[in-house]
DNA sequence: TTGATCAGTTAGCAG
DNA sequence: CTGCTAACTGATCAA
């Protein structure tokens, strides 16, 4: 948590004062035009160029880890949602089950009342 | 892809000869036995024992990175799983709602029979 | 050049 | 100390 915060220097110091913010952020046009306005050498261009690019990559990293860790959570909860379904068609085939055995225990009543009565069913009504 | 083959000295060379596999997989004990029989300086001491506390951090890092991967696939096959289950749970419902179906319509058509021939049925047979 | 990702390094926490 | 993890860095690849 804010490491950088105690240890100062993570990167080699800037060799002039624009600030990592500004660096990041400006386009490497008017990163030149404002090196050349300050008339930097060339040695301290070069570290200027390459502590621009660390200080992306800084922000590259980052990302890369949020998206992972979006990645992942999305995942989870993805889990989640499938898990809430099942635990639904668990319940409907259960009392889809219930509604079977009810309507098939009164197909039977029905056949075996007419049965007692000597009642011929036709043919197509015999079948379960 | 073995970027270390590439650029040589990852870390501080070795004071002494003693190997990197060695270094990480001998116990403290041994290794304090080892450097005192070179006959290091505690500057190399020192040395050695941050060589293997990096070289020991290498290996967590691949580890935990390993197990991120791993926790990451697994989520992935139980979700593929859950997938599958619920197909198998979406199939079975809609046969039974044809199953359902079917028994209420010969249900149904039973009862039309028995109206057609003035048959009175059980008042617990009536109800659908 | 830019952005993403991998492997290695370091700081700091937890056991 | 050991092991783990977050953040950072540099190398490398793809666009």
């Amino acid at each position: 948590m804010e490491r950088r915060s105690i240890k100062e220097p993570p990167l080699s110091p800037p060799p002039c004062d624009i600030s990592d913010d500004e660096l990041v952020s400006i386009s490497v046009r008017d990163l030149n035009r404002q090196l050349k306005l300050r008339g930097l050498c060339r040695e301290d261009i070069i570290k200027m160029k390459q502590r621009r690019r660390t200080l992306k990559n800084r922000g590259y990293a980052a990302s890369c880890r949020i998206k992972r860790i979006e990645q992942k959570d999305e995942l989870e909860s993805e889990r989640t949602t499938e898990q809430v379904d099942i635990d639904k068609f668990v319940s409907d085939n259960l009392n889809m089950r219930a509604e079977i055995d009810r309507l098939y225990q009164n197909y039977e009543a029905l056949k075996k009342f007419a049965n007692q009565k000597n009642i011929p069913l036709p043919p197509d009504l015999e079948a379960l």
